[in-house]
DNA sequence: TCAAAAGTGTTAAGAGTACACCCATGT
DNA sequence: ACATGGGTGTACTCTTAACACTTTTGA
């Protein structure tokens, strides 16, 4: 019983028509797989900036062994296609996420490019629906990794993890693409921040999303014309210079975001 | 084979790893349905004013039998998604699209509230992965219809197609906010028109999915500063007035959109 | 000649950008 | 005191919005 008033018209559709009730097994040769693209702040190694990072798994099994992968994992039948996308953050970094959201739906037929050495004959059809999560500043000092899970810097992912299993370089610049637009016009990057936060360290999350310097002083007008912050009276102690003010986000501006973008 | 690098985590995951090469049987009672949106503008049967119109197609069968539902059907194995969404709107409408794009997966189990009359019980879980499609103004004269398919103007849904079936209600919802949002920073508007359009007609299409009114003048000035469209040197004649100019669209320009938006 | 819609020009308000400058703290 | 980053003010540019006005056709 899947969405299927196919057969209600009177269009040519003689496949489909054997279909509709088919929890018959020869039916689906089709699996559903939950993928998740991590992002986090962190240090490049080398110039010591601000950067994106996400782990990656390294797959242990046929196809594409040995290749680093995004984490994921089959959709359980019983689970929402959110709940599997925070299962597998939790596996892969022992952290809940502050924003998860949908990417998209990679399935077509020809993906997952295979290299010579693996077989992909008799691979079955995977559809994937992949998710991107941000993990908070403050939190991601208690990540955890396992073995076999990796992070690296998102702009290096080329060149230090080589190319990726199934077609999960395309799938990764496509999630880079939608946060460097998003974070554009909607308040996201206030999820990779703690709680409390002064006006800089935000600055400092668009730079580093965005891999250009703002100006900090339009960066503060514009934040708090948005209103998307507000002032929590506290101010920051133990800096070397003079102790700025601490803000918290604003719930009630930044919902505007997730009613647009989400569903439901 | 799916994207199961699960098992190479030292996390718990007692139950995913029987999953990975599951071609067998009992793991997928779990369905996959692409449904599409397709949006057209014909003018409004009380007002006159042009507004956007969707097909349905009637339910034949249990679950929501008799309901309305967004077209749609299960996704072949051999079957692109687009593909698939294509196969969809050529059945319910006769007509290939001009604009089609990935809306959202719809997975969660809770999903598709079943009124007191239908049974559920051995309903199988079902993801649906949704499409939206614009169809050309010129076209959408030529369309056809089979029957239990039927044309509604997108905002009298509520009243006249009733709850639709499954959870297509908030489908629909999902997909108008994301067409009324996309056409303000995208050139999908074209979509709805023919090879050559003058602009007043292009205005006419975006107050129709705005819903308000827009000035001329600098409507005008602002699609021509963006690029989009270019001239033909051609008028349109045969009007009570002063002959317009006829533009078409600009592939350049309005490659922007597709990029940012669509993956690969 | 008049109505109707195409198309141009002008002006005012607001948002974005660059940058000079003052403030408050630790060292 | 001074270096450092927090924070404010200002002048300039660019975009948006409102609307007066001219142009060209059919009736």
């Amino acid at each position: 019983m899947p969405e299927v008033p196919s057969a209600a018209t009177t269009s040519p559709r003689p496949a489909s028509a054997a279909h509709p009730d088919a929890a018959t097994c020869a039916a689906a040769p089709l699996e559903l797989a939950v993928s998740t693209v991590v992002f986090s702040l962190r240090p490049h190694p080398d110039t010591g900036e601000l950067t994106l990072w996400l782990p990656l798994v390294r797959r242990i099994r046929a196809p594409f062994q040995g290749l680093w992968a995004l984490p994921g994992g089959p959709l359980e039948t019983d689970q929402d296609l959110v709940s599997s996308a925070r299962a597998t953050l939790h596996q892969t970094t022992g952290l809940a996420p502050r924003h998860l959201e949908q990417l998209y739906a990679f399935g077509d037929v020809g993906r997952s490019p295979a290299p010579a050495d693996t077989d992909t004959t008799a691979a079955p059809r995977v559809v994937s629906i992949v998710y991107w999560a941000l993990v908070r500043q403050d939190e991601d000092a208690a990540a955890v990794v396992g073995e076999n899970v990796e992070w690296f810097p998102a702009d290096d992912i080329a060149e230090e993890a080589g190319p990726l299993a199934f077609d999960h370089d395309v799938v990764l610049d496509y999630a880079l693409r939608r946060l460097r637009a998003k974070v554009t016009y909607s308040p996201i990057a206030h999820a990779f921040l703690p709680e409390q936060f002064p006006l800089a360290d935000l600055r400092r999350v668009y730079e580093a999303i965005l891999g250009r310097a703002l100006d900090p002083s339009n960066f503060r007008r514009q934040i708090l014309a948005q209103g998307t912050v507000e002032d929590t009276g506290e101010r920051m102690t133990g800096t070397a210079h003079r102790p700025p003010k601490l803000y918290r986000s604003n719930p009630h501006r930044s919902r505007y975001a997730l009613t647009i973008e989400e569903p439901s």
